[in-house]
DNA sequence: CTGTATGCAAAGGTTTTGCATCGGG
DNA sequence: CCCGATGCAAAACCTTTGCATACAG
């Protein structure tokens, strides 16, 4: 994977050390696809690679966020997501089965004319049913 | 006020009893005018009305969110705040002073043509410099 | 009166921290 | 070699829960 280098140089230039805990990380973020909480990654990484602690998780998911190659998300309560960041795109928070699922929008935002304040970034959350779930529910009601 | 009637009523209507507790969450929502957590509703009535308890706050919270009469926000991490639902607005967080400020947007989003989920509510949350924290930057540059 | 709401304290879940040790560059 | 990274366990933080009591309707 091509991704993991790009990465793996990022950290290098950033003066972050490569070590064996971060590369498993990294890893575990390109190949799942989805957006693991912290506790999701620490077990995903645990079973074939048990010298991982959660310190060690939540400093390089932040060091992960600071080089730009993770974003977090709060689109759930109380616990955070990571979003491996790869292409534009928002997310959707399935009310069905709880999965966070990535959405294309197109998204057209402006501050109405009395708003003066400075936006740096933006986030927006979906909330609704996944493809999957509309599907299921599809084939029942048949 | 009269917001304070209608949502008392609304109480009402949904077959919740209006304690003194749930007047005073209330009032400090009403009152207060911007968004706070649910400890900084527990401090701010404790001091002149000290008969209250953390999980009166959070029942009361999720009361008031199940009316309507407020939404929750997860526009920082790790902390749930609280929005009395006056006017259709969106929120910005200061990253200089931390506090969160209604923002009017023109929000014009939609979804591209592969992405078939269903969408029921969405929530936009912007990150940057309040207007307080402008003024004050350019009364230092001069 | 009745059942919901409250207060308290304890538990639950997530994230952070302190410190001694390890190991990447 | 050195300084940052790790692991462990404890602490910090926010929120929920269980249960006996109080009180709104």
């Amino acid at each position: 994977m091509d991704k993991k280098k790009i990465v793996f140089r990022r950290l290098k230039d950033e003066g972050f050390k490569i070590t064996p805990q971060r590369a498993a990380i990294i890893d575990f973020l390109l190949d799942n696809g989805n957006h693991p909480s912290a506790e999701e990654i620490y077990k995903g990484i645990k079973t074939e690679y048990p010298m991982v602690s959660f310190s060690t998780v939540y400093n390089t998911l932040r060091v992960l966020e600071r080089i730009g190659f993770i974003k977090s998300l709060n689109i759930t309560e109380n616990r955070v997501n990571f979003d491996p960041e790869t292409y534009p795109h928002h997310h959707l928070y399935c009310e069905r089965c709880g999965r966070i699922v990535d959405v294309q929008l197109d998204a057209d935002i402006s501050l109405l004319k009395n708003n003066t304040v400075k936006v740096n970034s933006y986030r927006i959350y979906l909330y609704g049913i996944c493809l999957d779930c509309l599907r299921k529910e599809r084939e029942k009601t048949v």
